[in-house]
DNA sequence: GTCTATACTTCGATAGAC
DNA sequence: GTCTATCGAAGTATAGAC
């Protein structure tokens, strides 16, 4: 049994992620994507169809991937708190993974979804959802202090997504001497995530790590 | 004295915000720009000079405004604990008040400040200095858990910009019936982004407010 | 300061050979 | 499946009259 060939596609799709984040939907050129790929521009359209159509697979791959993660958590054997830790962990860790994505999350929220399509949406939406399912069952459980399950998702994966993306105005305002922000790392930035969410859902405070 | 007309400026300005807030800044369009603010596109290459010099002007504006209003805090005669309060509802409040700025502040990061001069970048860079100048003080003076004031700052903004920002998305999820979010209001959010930053910052949890 | 008309460029997409 | 050449639309910017 032939398999097609997956070379052409998934080089133009690690192009295109580059491309996407570092200019967004509009700024992206299709030629540079093609270039970048090292394929003809016919080639990136006989595969994708459009523009638009190999934005949507870019976004259908990338959220699928980090929706399957973060279920297999929710799913798995732990208690409530231990999954929220591991949750926070595993989407900086896919973030971190790949690079282009925290860039891309930020335009899409900004872009109201304007090029996606219900299924990419659907998609987009298992991220706040998985979430948010930890937290409910927390709070059912007693473990959890009654916090808005979506106000959580946002407030962990925005300052995530928005410090992992800010990395290179970061460097530019360091080279311009203007001094904001100071030295950082993404683990000592996650660990911190970790604690302000722990802090956020603790009940009683002999629960919390270290000194409060 | 005569002052000189400030109509069809500010009409340009309102008129790039909203146009730039939906687009970001490759997708906008000089001609929509135009005929949104009721001036023909000479005019506005007569005032500004290129798209990128009324990206800029906006920016600056925006920033300096923004910056402005947490300085004053930063500046007043309160205890840290309730400057930081304050510059999160003052900040909340001004990103509402110009309802296109969080998604042009999301733009901008994932954009690395492509378009940005040096001047623009230091207005920039106000905000997250001002921020970390209270959780210095806050912590010199001891009333603050040590906490890194950068990430206090990311911890803040992140959630607001991301949150304000994503108003239409959500709007989007909710009329495809993939309910991710559910029911929420601006005063509630960032009345949680104040519970977080506050438990985030606490040294003993005498000083939490309701039930931790 | 304000307008119309247009020059010049870039970009997404495709035709058609192999 | 892969390539070259190119079309047509759309975009930024400006010339030049008033």
């Amino acid at each position: 049994m032939p398999r097609r060939p997956r070379v052409s596609p998934d080089r133009i799709l690690a192009a295109a992620a580059l491309e996407f984040a570092e200019r967004g939907f509009a700024g992206a050129r299709v030629d540079r994507i093609a270039r970048r790929a090292r394929v003809n521009k016919a080639m990136l359209y006989y595969h994708f169809g459009s523009k638009a159509m190999l934005y949507r697979a870019l976004l259908r791959g990338l959220f699928a991937q980090a929706g399957q993660r973060l279920e297999a958590i929710a799913r798995s054997d732990q208690p409530p708190g231990a999954k929220m830790d591991e949750a926070i962990l595993v989407l900086a860790g896919f973030l971190r993974e790949h690079a282009f994505f925290p860039a891309i999350m930020l335009r899409e929220i900004a872009e109201g979804g304007a090029h996606l399509d219900r299924d990419t949406l659907a998609l987009m939406a298992v991220l706040p959802r998985t979430i948010a399912s930890i937290v409910v069952d927390g709070t059912e459980r007693g473990v959890f202090h009654n916090v808005h399950p979506f106000f959580t998702y946002v407030s962990l994966v925005a300052p995530i997504a928005f410090y992992l993306a800010s990395a290179p105005i970061r460097t530019e305002v360091l080279q311009h001497h203007l001094r904001a922000g100071g030295d950082t790392t993404p683990d000592a930035f996650v660990a911190h995530v970790q604690e302000t969410v722990r802090r956020m859902l603790v009940r009683n405070s002999a629960d919390l790590p270290r000194s409060l």
